[in-house]
DNA sequence: CCACTATGATCCACTGTGTATCGTAACTTC
DNA sequence: GAAGTTACGATACACAGTGGATCATAGTGG
């Protein structure tokens, strides 16, 4: 994939990924400043932009890792249908990783989150040749499925100290899960 | 409430949050700047700040007065239990207000539009005197609804021209508001 | 009618962005 | 290990946007 041989620009990229990480959960977003992430990463100024286009670029580059990450691990509780199970693993996810997730799904980026994590299923369910089920939108469902779950989440890492994984897990199939797939088998006419 | 009773305050508020509107609807909310809007409003750049601190104070005055719209209009569907009825006017209240809604809604600031929903929903239910059912954390089935509903509308304003009103009602009832209900009376073990 | 005050015009300090330059240091390749 | 390539740090700069200040003027409410 990345045709990048040179060994400065591996530790300078993680360098950087690493401080805006760092930033983030320390701090908002918005108030991160270009000049911070380079200070922070013991990096020039100007050498930020031979990497990234702008503070967003980077931060979509951070996204993608963690998407990337979550798929990977998640992937093969999605392959059975144990839904309580899927919702779950996705808790536990979370809370193992509660500030970087913190920040960004509670924080100001939960748009760009989704929009990654929709992009990626999307890939990773078309290599995987899974079928597209008949009468139904299915973009819609996988919308809503992520949205969904998203939703719960950023509702969750707010409310940390009164609901329990176990329940949160449960919630997020009987609000999200099973209305979708029963929606699946049985599309609303005109879908 | 607004204690303004010099006609010059009311006119250029209302130019600026006219002027807010129109530009929202015309370009993405970040390329907007106070000066474009002083001069959309005709209006001196300095007076802006007489009146909002700053460009999101006069986003958030929209966003509350659209929303204060919504839920007076609202209100005699949300009396009566019928779902779909409810999600269905929803939908034509969006489509009777498009451009607006999908700039708030579908562009960058759905987070306003939700926060500003989830208050004045509960002002509203706290000066209705709902009584809170028990057993149940109101407090995640009302940012359920909302949320949900607004994920869902957004999802819709970008899809408009393959899904009806009436099929995207049925849906948000499907997917939202029916599984809500149920969760309503027989909740999961914890909450 | 008059005291009051919101307004328009303008200036300014400040912050953050993104580009350009240049000498130096580090890396890859052979 | 040497040579050629290339990323890097430091710095300066143009530019855009913000928010506060001043002051004469015009509109407003009592």
């Amino acid at each position: 994939m990345s045709m990048v041989s040179d060994a400065r620009v591996v530790r300078t990229r993680d360098a950087l990924r690493q401080a805006m990480t760092e930033l983030a959960e320390e701090s908002p977003l918005d108030s991160i400043t270009v000049r911070a992430i380079a200070a922070r990463a013991g990096v020039g100024y100007a050498t930020f932009f031979r990497h990234y286009a702008d503070k967003d670029a980077l931060l979509a580059d951070v996204i993608d890792a963690l998407v990337r990450e979550f798929l990977a691990q998640a992937a093969p509780w999605l392959m059975r249908r144990d839904r309580v199970g899927s919702a779950k693993f996705m808790c536990d996810f979370v809370l193992a990783r509660l500030p970087i997730y913190k920040a960004l799904i509670a924080g100001g980026s939960g748009e760009t989150v989704r929009g990654e994590m929709l992009r990626q299923t999307m890939a990773t369910m078309a290599q995987a040749g899974e079928r597209r089920p008949e009468g139904v939108r299915d973009d819609l469902v996988l919308f809503q499925i992520v949205s969904g779950i998203l939703n719960l989440l950023a509702w969750w890492l707010r409310n940390l100290d009164t609901v329990s994984a176990e329940t949160m897990a449960e919630v997020i199939d009987r609000l999200v899960l099973t209305p979708v797939s029963t929606v699946r088998h049985e599309p609303p006419a005109g879908l």
